[in-house]
DNA sequence: TGTACATCAGTGAACGCGCGTTCACTGATGTAC
DNA sequence: TGTACATCAGTGAACGCGCGTTCACTGATGTAC
C-alpha cells in the first residue's frame, strides 16, 4: 500500500500546506511529523525524503505565510490609487486572510515559532520586518503626497497599523472566535485614519 | 541532603515565582518540572507535594501576572487625579513591568498558554478580559467627565490602548530586545492621546 | 530501442531522548491524651 | 511534660508515553551506451 510517487518539489509544497492546515484545524500543539504524514497518506519517514527535519518544515510554512502577506500588499496597491485607500484595502485583506486561515495566527503566536530554534525565530523576525517595511513604504508615499501627516515617522506609523489588528486577532483566538475582528477592524481603521491625517 | 522543609503555602509561591523566572531567563520552552525543582534545590518529585501537575503551576503563574496587572491599574488611579493621567501612568507602568520581567510576554505568547489545556487558556482569556475591563472603566470615567471622546465605545478604546504596546512588545521579543519599546510607547501615547481627545 | 545501472521516493520497524508523573519510603512536624 | 500516632514535605528510582529521527530495504523512474 505505497503512496503515489511524486516529485520532491510537489511534496514540499504539499507538506508545508498540510502543516499549515493542521495548525489551523487542531492548533499548533498538534503540529508533528506523524500528523503531517497522515494527512498526505504517507509514512512518517517519507517526510524526511523532502525535508531535513521539522525546523525546515516550519520554515517552509513561514515562507508560505510571507508570500501571502507580500501578495496582499502588492494587490492592495495595484487595486487602489491613493496610499490611504491602499492601507484600508490592505487592512481588509489582512483581516480576511487571518480569518479564513486561522493557522497563520495560531502558528505565529505559538511557541513553535516564538520560542523555536534561533533560525526559525530569525526567519520570523525577517518576515515581520519585511511586512512592516512594505507598509512603511506605502505610508511614506502618503507623507510625500501630503495625505498622511509627516511629523511622525513612517516606520512608527507602520507599527501602529499592525497594532490596530493584533490585539483583536489575539482576543478572537482566545475566546474561540467570538470576538468580532472585522467589526473591530472597521472601528480601528476609522480611528487610525483620523490619527494619521495631516494636522 | 534533604532540602529544608517548608509549608505548602510558601512552596507554592516559590514554585510559581521560580517558573516565571525560568521563563524570563531561558524562554518558555525550558519551563519544566525538573528545571523548576532545580531552581529551588528540590527533587523533581517534591513539586507534586504542592501542585497536582504542570497545568496548575502555569495557572499559578497566570495568577501572579494577573495580580501585577491589577496592582498596576490600582496604583495608576491612586497616583493620579484624571483618567487621562491614569492611562498614561498605566502605560508607563505596563512597559516597565514587561521590560523588567520578560517572563510575562514570553509566557503569555508561548504555546504553553496559547495552545495549552482548555482550563489554562480560559484562565488567560479571563485575565485579559479583566485587564481590558478595568482599562475600559477608566476610559468610561473620562468619557463621563468629558475628557475623552464619547462617540467610540470605552471597550473599543481599551482594546486600542493595548494595541499601542502589543506590537512593540512582540517586536522587541523577536529581535532580542533591540527594538526600543519605551520609545515606541512614548510615541504611541502621544498618538493615542490625540485620537481619544474629544472631537 | 533495449539493457544495465544510478537515483529517487516510498515503506515499516526501531531507537533514543526528555518529559510529566507515580511510587514506596523517610524523617521531621504537629496533635491527642 | 511525655509518649503514641497521624500528617506532612522531603527523597530517588522508575515508568510510560510521544516525539523527532534513523535505518536497511524496495520498487519505480530516469539515464547512459
Amino acid at each position: 500500500v505505497a503512496a503515489p510517487r511524486l516529485k520532491t518539489a510537489v511534496r514540499r509544497e504539499q507538506i508545508a500546506q498540510a502543516a499549515l492546515d493542521l495548525v489551523a484545524e487542531q492548533g499548533a500543539a498538534e503540529l508533528g511529523m506523524a500528523r503531517i504524514a497522515d494527512r498526505l497518506g504517507l509514512a512518517t519517514s517519507a517526510i524526511y525524503r523532502h525535508f531535513p527535519g521539522k525546523d525546515e518544515i516550519v520554515g517552509a510554512v513561514l515562507d508560505l505565510i510571507d508570500a501571502r502577506f507580500v501578495a496582499n500588499v502588492k494587490e492592495s496597491c495595484r487595486a487602489t490609487t491613493s496610499p490611504m485607500a491602499c492601507l484600508e484595502s490592505l487592512l481588509r485583506r489582512h483581516v480576511a486572510l487571518v480569518k479564513s486561515n486561522s493557522g497563520i495566527p495560531r502558528l505565529l503566536f505559538s511557541g513553535e515559532v516564538f520560542c523555536g530554534s534561533p533560525g526559525v525565530r530569525e526567519q520570523f523576525s525577517r518576515l515581520i520586518s519585511g511586512y512592516l517595511g512594505r507598509i512603511a513604504e506605502v505610508i511614506a508615499d502618503g507623507q510625500r503626497g501630503g495625505s498622511i501627516r509627516s511629523d511622525v515617522g513612517a516606520a512608527t506609523l507602520a507599527v501602529h497599523f499592525l497594532g490596530i489588528l493584533q490585539p483583536a486577532v489575539i482576543l478572537s483566538h482566545l475566546d474561540g472566535g467570538r470576538f468580532d475582528v472585522e467589526r473591530h477592524a472597521v472601528q480601528g481603521w476609522k480611528l487610525f485614519a483620523e490619527t494619521i491625517a495631516p494636522r
